[in-house]
RNA sequence: GGCCCCGUCGUCUAGUGGCCUAGGACGCCGGCCUCUCAAGCCGGUAACGCCGGUUCGAAUCCGGUCGGGGCUGCCA
């Protein structure tokens, strides 16, 4: 049998690396197997769903590179894939479980099952509701027919066990006395998500449930409902959950943990992609970087971890940094020039030719657009740091660095990276400065800050009218400290 | 309260009775390199929650305990 896995997001906001987590799992094992990865809506609670997360949550997806193969927007053999667009069948099996006594009408009030739980509780044992079935179906029907407000719930075995063995946690055990007769059918007429997405998951032939561990618990639900629809249970497979790094479960208080952030923010998605393999799986061989192709080709769902992981994205950082290290040097340049604005002619030249000394000292996407910006401005609109004119322009050494540097400078021909690194250095010899003290103030000159690219090569790359401009212009608000 | 899951360096993890005086990675600290910052290289810091038991031998097996977490909803 071939293996048909799903990831099954509600649309009430956008993706959120925990789902985005088990998706990529559940993508990688159905890559390894050459199975079917199928992407499903479950959004039975219309209140909270929302279309335009529909959208985001695909481009999600399709930015970190987990295609698939049946679902929303791909379509596929069973329909929309969409839990709003299949209420008749939900209706269906429903009205299967009634008829044979399997579910029942309950008309209890929220107010009288909370009382009922509450005693449940109090009495110290299982804190189940007793059933709300009246036994007598004909007169349930008739009661709803005349318009009283009713759930259908499941009737939960009073005894007995369901078993099965988890891929991640092995066997597992629950039994049934614990288990409340949950509700499948709200009074709104809405399936719950239990219900919903169980008879997807059997309808659509799942072979394998891989899902979070909070969802461990509800299993028995599904086993019960998948067994009364006379089908035989899929694998499951209870992955960790992921925390935020005060230890607590990850949300919105641990800043956007959605996606589209880690998008925004200049991450790359092989990078975060290869990031949240390392959550909760491990390649192996002390390796932590590798490609999709390889963990792919490594990955299986029994290898996956049980204890939950802190979303920490120090690592995140480091990794981002490799593959933008690793980068094509075209392709970096294609992937920060969109964040650098409109540029003329000269300042594309400057920043291509700059471009693969930025490209080794970035860690971020739009760090590479914040070391480049002094390339972008004019010569006597040059901003300085606070700070690192503090600490290089006023200095005993910051005059003779600025005029040594002019006077060898002036009129250097020709004018290249060596020539520039020869006369500068031929100008410390003569100051008697050492390389920090004599270059720095004319790094700040140049580019308004002490950290920068490489001095030599952004002086070839400016070119020497900007160059020396630059240089004066520092010179004589150094002269004139109140001209700041 | 009840049911269930988990517990190796700060973080992600390797480890399935001896190869472990516990390995790798990130971070951190120090050094080298060096025109700044990175990168790179070298070195260092740092963990089996605790208590019993099984065994010639336990991070690995068992029990307990403590700690963390999930579920307990007409959310998913």
């Amino acid at each position: 049998m071939s293996v048909r896995v799903r990831i099954a997001p509600s649309p009430t906001g956008s993706l959120h690396v925990g789902n985005a987590r088990s998706a990529l799992f559940n993508w990688l094992f159905a890559r390894h197997h050459g199975g079917t990865f199928i992407l499903r809506l479950d959004d039975t609670d219309v209140e909270r769903s929302e279309e335009h997360h529909v959208v985001q949550i695909q481009e999600s997806f399709r930015w970190l590179g987990l295609d698939w193969d049946e679902g929303v927007g791909v379509g596929g053999p069973h329909g929309t894939y969409r839990q709003s667009d299949r209420l008749d069948r939900y209706a269906e099996v429903v009205d299967g479980f009634l008829a044979r006594g399997i579910a029942y009408r309950d008309f209890r009030s929220p107010d009288e099952l909370d009382e009922l739980r509450r005693a449940a509780q109090a009495a110290g044992g299982p804190p189940r509701v007793p059933s709300g079935a009246s036994g007598d179906p004909v007169a349930d029907l008739a009661r709803a027919e005349a318009g009283e407000s009713f759930t259908v719930r499941f009737a939960v075995p009073a005894e007995g066990a369901v078993e099965f063995d988890d891929v991640v946690r092995g066997p597992m055990r629950f039994d049934l006395a614990n288990e409340d007769d949950f509700v499948l059918v709200r009074s709104s007429g809405m399936p719950t998500y239990h219900l919903a997405s169980t008879v997807d998951d059997v309808d659509y032939e799942i072979t394998h449930v891989a899902r979070g561990e909070d969802l461990l618990a509800s299993t028995p639900k599904h086993i019960l409902i998948t067994r009364a629809m006379g089908a035989e249970p899929p694998t499951y497979a209870h992955m960790p959950l992921l925390f935020g790094p005060d230890g607590k479960k990850l949300s919105k208080r641990h800043g956007d943990t959605s996606v589209r952030a880690f998008m925004d923010a200049g991450y790359l998605p092989e990078a975060m992609f290869n990031f949240m393999c390392l959550l909760g799986w491990s390649y192996g061989e002390d390796r932590e970087v590798f490609s999709k192709e390889e963990a792919v080709a490594a990955f299986d769902l029994d290898a996956v971890g049980k204890n939950t992981a802190v979303f920490d994205t120090t690592k995140l950082d480091w990794l981002n940094g490799e593959y933008i290290r690793a980068l094509d040097g075209t392709d970096f340049v294609d992937r920060v020039r969109p964040m650098l604005g409109d540029l003329d002619p000269e300042q594309e030249r400057r920043f291509e030719a700059i471009a693969s000394l930025v490209q080794e000292r970035t860690k971020k996407l739009p760090e590479a657009a914040d070391q480049v910006g002094f390339l972008f401005v004019a010569d006597d609109a040059i901003e300085f740091d606070e700070a690192s004119w503090r600490k290089q322009m006023t200095k005993d050494f910051s005059r003779p660095a600025l005029e040594g540097g002019l006077a060898v400078l002036g009129d250097l021909e020709p004018w290249t990276t060596e020539a520039i690194d020869g006369a500068l250095r031929g100008n410390l010899e003569t100051q008697g400065l050492n390389a920090r003290k004599g270059l720095q103030p004319l790094r700040v000159a140049l580019t308004g800050s002490a950290v920068s690219p490489p001095l030599f090569e952004s002086m070839e790359v400016l070119g020497k009218d900007a160059t020396v401009a630059r240089l004066e212009r520092a010179l004589s608000m150094v002269e004139d400290p109140a001209g700041d």
